[in-house]
DNA sequence: TATTGTTATACTCTATAACTATA
DNA sequence: TATAGTTATAGAGTATAACAATA
């Protein structure tokens, strides 16, 4: 067996490698901005879905509801995520991204797309459209949620 | 601006995205060995060069000489990983592989090659192939070291 | 009685620092 | 005095369970 048969240069190898270090370097990026990648996912699904409930970024996240609590606090106490007693079910809290957080999304979103062309800057641009359709492929076939990354918990 | 031009369908997303699927699915195929990736890795990296000391795989590992004692004991009480006292210099551990392990470091490699299929399923041998390349590519514009992941520690 | 969210507690992981043995 | 490894301690992160308010 050649060298380059074995598993750990193969591309399930190569994509935790290459998946972690994206991973890393985009968590410099957004903590550049004093966010953690996992506030800026939720921030993302409460601007997707304004007014959803702790309860249901908890099932979404898979996550226990006491966690969610401890992940909005800080986002609470910076201005960005505000919590709206319902006033249908007095239970619930509604979320909402505040002004402040609108302005810091359209950061997010060149600081995402810089990421993007970092890691992407080996490849010509014809080499980075194949490489996206084989991953949406790979993606795909592992049954996948398209923008939805769960991290490491499994 | 179209929906597959947002940064969460590019490539460096999917990278992250599989690259944690990827590492999740390793960790249970290994869990059934009774072993955790970073047992997994050292292990390797133990069979790799045989002698080597703790404090080594502390520096190469980027973490506390503690923390290896605390990944090694495991290792050893299971009978997988010997410790050595060094004859030259007795304040160090010469860290060997048992015959235990060496069995199975054999079942880790075919467990690696179906991980490896498993993640590739959805592509074609050429595809699998072309993907392998680009990964390549991108791991080393990206000052990777083949074999080495570092995890999602940073 | 069931549900939303919070608080209190415990467990896990990891790093820091003090310590032992050796050089 | 410096180095290899261990142990003790503390901090972060996360889950479980008990709790308060509401339905």
């Amino acid at each position: 067996m050649t060298e380059s048969r074995k598993p750990l240069n193969g591309a399930a190898f190569l994509l935790a490698q290459i998946g972690a270090h994206a991973a890393n370097r985009f968590a410099e990026r957004v903590g550049d901005l004093g966010l953690s990648p996992a506030e800026v996912g939720l921030l993302r699904m409460i601007a997707a879905q304004p007014g959803r409930s702790q309860r249901s970024l908890a099932a979404d996240l898979g996550v226990v509801p006491s966690r969610v609590t401890a992940m909005i606090d800080p986002l609470d106490r910076s201005g960005l995520v505000e919590r709206r007693r319902s006033t249908e079910d007095r239970r619930n809290y509604e979320l909402h991204l505040t002004p402040k957080a609108g302005a810091l999304m359209g950061r997010l979103f060149e600081t995402a797309t810089a990421h993007e062309d970092d890691i992407c800057a080996g490849l010509d641009a014809e080499q980075r459209v194949r490489l996206t359709e084989l991953l949406r492929v790979v993606a795909a076939n592992q049954g996948l949620t398209p923008g939805v990354h769960p991290g490491y918990r499994g």
